[in-house]
DNA sequence: TTGTAGGCGTTATCAG
DNA sequence: CTGATAACGCCTACAA
């Protein structure tokens, strides 16, 4: 492997020079420009990017936390996140966390490790104490669909609550009175948000906030299949289900229509985030587009901004969800 | 940041000393290791990666091309490589070749840039011959799903002509003789061994080839759809339909449920690779499982026992599909 | 067992 | 506009 060195004697150039023409730093006569670049093609050079980054102190490098790999949700994100990230010449490192503290910890630790010049993370199990702390510390973090208010100029957020909102009507607008709703974790503020969200939208048809219909699954297919069951169960008469996300909608329709339901007459189904395999469940799902591949290039603007200057790019923290009518909801009659 | 040499300035030895209690390389005396610890504990001190890099040319992170980061797929595979190669303690740095020749070459590009220590990628456009000469490269390249004789140590691939072989198979023992097939891309080598598997159980069952019985699709649930009209269209007489991938079917068995169709009453489906959302579809589809979680963990294995010295790990080059049988293939009672 | 010193391939700060 | 030369932070013979 050819160094600048090399470069520089073949060229009859300082080292220094070389360097030049490879940054475009500081003018260069176009003749020792072009000696330089002869030999550089020459010797077939490639600059150390290593080298570059010791002497630089910039890895053009961003390490990426999401929870899994595989899922839809994040392989939205992610795609946007690499896309543009790549487009600007960054490296994107990608590591996991599994949505347990210690590995979502274990994962930013091993990203600093790396010297990234930036993270970009998406946490759910990690404070926000914790969050806004490393922020503070000696490389920048970027928090996708996490809103924090200390730190909010670090963060792109979905508008959950609004989210939550609007598949509440997606179903009270056809009509249904008696609705369930298949909550995600506690733990988890997204979850909490989608569900107020979800109780505006009852308040504003004057129904009652009802306990009963409520039930916190797991954000996974086995959490709609509880619910459902739950609620089945109980003998709870209900006409409409509202799930916090796609995985769950989808385990609460298999077991529906184990049970014996036909779909949409029996019961009507919303999810949430529109997740690739949405419209290949049957009926096609109705649910609430959740922008993450474009958050997720947002994020990634805001590194290239902040980290990299570039400064013409506009940043948009906050994004908003919207209704996908499919045809999981029928109209229901009143009785 | 606190540097090697503060270290040994506060621990009172020399800066190699404080290199050899980080790399166990040397024995050093158990005092002074203690010495040496202490001063990194109290300093807060961290090697910085990227001279660690420099200095012993060895970057310990692993470049990964997959075609997309969003799709089930790829998602599994990501995730057996990027868990087994952080136990390890190596970085993966990620990038997309979207399918396309020249994307999939500048992928490859982008990551040599960075120095990786090995490559591992999945490659659906460019030719053997690239990859072959890459292979004689400086830096070590594996690939996954995908083998090429040449170079068969540095590959982890399915029996994909079996796992056709298995799919079609798995409507012949239920009866079926006429059945339909959508392939993927002609240019795709796994499509076409595919395809090889399927004739070959067609033909221990007698029936001759037809062509009629055969279209070509592109792997996206797009393909499955003009597939199957593309046969009933046709006129065709078929009772089962097998497809190359999960997509395609999905695909296929929407179009067929709003040409009004009762699956799998008037139709049994087969898929293949077994993504998640196969158990989400209605009927839950009975297809092929490709154990990609599996194969990229082996991928990753690969580079681990011959990059960074973990010989006692076993390396399995080829992987074997086999049958998950669910609830989209009907008994076809003989007329 | 420990220390010395040269080098890894660039960038960046000075002069000139 | 160009050339020395000192960092960058660490590894690794070679010596002691």
């Amino acid at each position: 492997m050819a160094t600048i060195y090399q470069v520089s004697e073949l060229a009859g150039v300082s080292l220094a020079t070389v360097s030049r023409v490879m940054n475009k730093s500081t003018k260069v006569s176009e003749k020792t420009t072009k000696k330089v670049q002869e030999a550089m093609a020459q010797l077939n050079y490639r600059p150390n990017s290593i080298a570059q980054s010791l002497a630089s102190n910039c890895t053009n490098s961003v390490g990426l936390m999401v929870t899994g790999l595989s899922g839809a949700f994040f392989g939205q994100m992610m795609a946007g996140i690499e896309s543009t990230l790549r487009r600007a010449g960054k490296h994107v490192i990608i590591t996991t966390g599994h949505s347990e503290e210690t590995r979502e910890k274990d994962g930013i630790e091993f990203l600093k490790s790396r010297n990234c010049d930036a993270l970009i993370v998406h946490v759910e199990a990690v404070s926000d104490e914790y969050l806004i702390d490393i922020c503070k510390g000696d490389i920048p973090i970027y928090l996708i669909g996490n809103y924090i208010e200390e730190i909010k100029e670090n963060c792109i957020a979905l508008d959950n609550e609004l989210g939550g909102y609007l598949a509440a009507t997606a179903v009270l607008e056809q009509g249904h009175r008696n609705i369930a709703y298949i909550s995600g974790p506690v733990g988890k503020a997204d979850a909490q948000q989608r569900l107020l969200g979800h109780q505006r939208a009852l308040a504003q048809y004057n129904i009652s906030d009802n306990e009963q219909y409520l039930f916190t699954g797991n954000y996974l297919d086995t959490g709609g299949r509880d619910g459902i069951k739950h609620f089945l169960d109980n003998d709870l008469p209900f006409s409409a289900l509202v799930c916090a996300n796609d995985e769950m909608a989808s385990g609460a329709m298999t077991y529906a229509r184990e049970y014996g339901l036909v779909l949409p007459r029996d019961l009507s189904v919303v999810g949430f985030d529109n997740v690739i395999f949405a419209r290949h469940i049957h009926p096609k799902l109705t649910t609430i587009e959740n922008p993450v591949y474009q958050m997720g290039s947002m994020a990634a603007k805001l590194v290239l901004k902040n980290i990299y200057q570039h400064n013409e790019l506009i940043i948009e923290h906050h994004f908003k969800p919207s209704l996908v009518t499919r045809n999981s909801v029928a109209e229901q009659i009143a009785k």
